[in-house]
DNA sequence: CATACTTGGTCAAGCCGGCTTGACAATATA
DNA sequence: TATATTGTCAAGCCGGCTTGACCAAGTATG
């Protein structure tokens, strides 16, 4: 084998450039700008990405963890785990659910409510100094294309049985 | 307090919208398609993400385990359980470099090349069977701007020492 | 040339995050 | 009464790292 096979170009570009590599480097460095930030401005040094996936999933109006656990794709006990992290911060609070007597709503506190906005100001100002630099048109672009992309990847994921899950070994 | 505060509607699509959520979601939903199939079609069931990631950092012609770890920004230590993995698998194999009596040269096995190209081949038909829903044009803006995004955020990296690196707690 | 220092790699142990599984009591529903 | 559902306690797994200690080989200095 000399130095560079035919295939090097080839090989050197595909494999930095790939769409899913951009994805998840992208995905990386993103969280590692905006969490710092985040746990600065709201005063959580705690918090983790984690928990911000979580709170899309907590109604305004309250929502239960098992609830909470079938739309993030989660068990329960993770749930609980989490709301327990948040609880502590004082983000949410759980409140005995008038219609069930088992089950509790698990509900943004005033404080939680406070953050979250600032949290997604946090949000805000990252994506506007990116905008800034890479300019409105792309960014514009990059939005759409992830909102298509994410679309279709969830609806498609559920039928495509072909190599199990995440490979039945 | 009501049922929903007067910033109900701004919160609930903020929630969800974010370019940074969507960055991460998407990075996670596309790697649960590709990883799966990669670990199929290679016929390698341990591949993960993190072997996946390390690659791009291996020259041809061989790199050393110290040189991957500076490019990958983690510790040699790390880099050396993932080269054992990858090394159990038959894609890579360690040899002394001649330049160094210390120092050993990563470099990819004949089948690990050959193993390189049909997963850089997974990693297309995943992307085709993108495009095709999404559309060239989106695919393309998709691309480019995330190439933009990942050399914006690299780039200034180093320079935001604002919040520490990952928090200062 | 002998010394100290640096650099490359390895062994071992452990941490942290993000989950899972199992078992269980309390409540609701058929 | 039997069965399902909600939430909780407890334990543990896996991935992806880190830190610390160490040896072997190279480099610089007096």
């Amino acid at each position: 084998m000399g130095t560079a096979p035919p295939f090097a170009d080839e090989l050197d570009t595909a494999k930095r450039a790939s769409v899913g590599q951009l994805l998840l480097r992208a995905a990386r460095l993103y969280n590692e700008r905006a969490i710092p930030r985040a746990r600065h401005e709201l005063g959580l040094p705690g918090l983790r990405p984690s928990h911000l996936s979580l709170m899309p999933h907590i109604d305004l109006q309250g929502t239960r963890a098992a609830t909470i656990a079938t739309r993030a794709g989660i068990s329960k006990q993770a749930v609980a785990q989490l709301v327990d992290d948040l609880e502590r911060m004082g983000m949410v609070q759980r409140r005995p659910d008038p219609q069930d007597g088992r089950a509790k709503l698990v509900m943004f506190t005033r404080r939680g409510q406070a953050s979250l906005l600032a949290g997604i100001g946090v949000l805000r100002t990252v994506e506007d100094e990116l905008r800034e630099q890479i300019g409105d048109p792309a960014m514009d672009e990059l939005h759409q294309a992830l909102l298509a992309v994410v679309d279709v990847l969830e609806r498609t994921a559920s039928e495509d049985g072909e190599y199990g899950e995440y490979g039945e070994d």
